[in-house]
DNA sequence: ATGTCGCGTTTAACGCGA
């Protein structure tokens, strides 16, 4: 089983990427983040054409989270993190597809830090750390996986120094991450590829695709049920070249059975 | 400080978020 993240930044903007992308690596299960769209303007007809089912929760303007599955019916868990009602980003999706517990996130950016755009991204964090707790005493197959805006250690940065100050490389959010994963959550493609340098995204500024001045910030976290299945997994970094792409490049990995 | 996207509306010699 092969399930892929892709943050697409704008799904109605991105749609001809997205689904040639589909076609090209078909993933069972796509977790997008970052639509950009309101609920009602979801491409879900295109989605369902190119053999998905699909659920999504939007929102105008940013963020929006959606799951796409080829590996059976998305039944839904719920389409917000618990902790706080106020939140009305939609920023996570969490359902059941073919026995498997899977959770779409895209954790806030938090820049310009220190600030309150940094204290929400932390808070996120906590409320996202206590649901992982309550997820793994399920002691169920657990994928987490999305855009976490998080480099967890230097060889996921380009230029480590240059990001010390920025929120998504800060002590606070680099502890954050690491309390997340100290659970008993397993990175997986950081697992996979101790030693590499591997990047998911790309700015759009300065050609940094072309240098490879790159970021690894999209993630999956696998329960210690869904660990031992871990077979391979990488990034379509090919997919950042396009024509018309997103700043990330698509991330996915292979569960046996 | 800068750069480039996508979205929204003020339809831009724009504003915001990323």
């Amino acid at each position: 089983m092969k399930i892929a993240t892709y943050n697409v930044n704008g799904v109605n903007s991105r749609l001809p990427v997205l689904l040639r992308w589909l076609a090209e690596t078909a993933p069972d299960v796509a977790c997008l983040q970052e639509l950009k769209a309101p609920q009602e303007k979801f491409p879900e007809q295109a989605i369902r054409d190119a053999g998905y089912d699909v659920c999504w929760h939007g929102q105008k303007s940013w963020n929006g989270v959606a799951m796409l599955s080829k590996a059976g019916p998305i039944k839904e868990v719920r389409r917000a993190l618990p902790g706080d009602p106020e939140d009305v980003n939609s920023r996570y999706l969490e359902a059941e597809v073919n026995g498997m517990l899977i959770g779409c996130l895209y954790l806030p950016n938090g820049n310009p830090a220190p600030g309150p755009k940094f204290d929400y991204k932390l808070s996120w964090f906590k409320r996202l750390t206590d649901h992982a707790a309550a997820l793994l005493a399920q002691q169920v197959p657990v994928v987490l996986t999305g855009d976490y805006n998080v480099m967890p250690a230097e060889l996921d940065v380009y230029k480590p120094e240059r990001w010390v100050d920025d929120a998504l490389f800060r002590p606070e959010t680099r502890a954050a991450f690491h309390q997340l994963v100290a659970q008993g959550w397993t990175d997986a493609i950081r697992t996979l590829y101790p030693d590499q340098k591997i990047y998911t995204f790309w700015d759009y500024f300065r050609n940094a695709y072309g240098r490879d001045a790159g970021l690894r910030i999209d993630h999956f976290l696998l329960s210690p049920q869904v660990a031992p299945r871990l077979t391979a997994g990488g990034v379509d970094r090919h997919v950042r070249g396009w024509e018309k792409s997103s700043d990330h490049a698509p991330v996915w990995i292979e569960l046996k059975k």
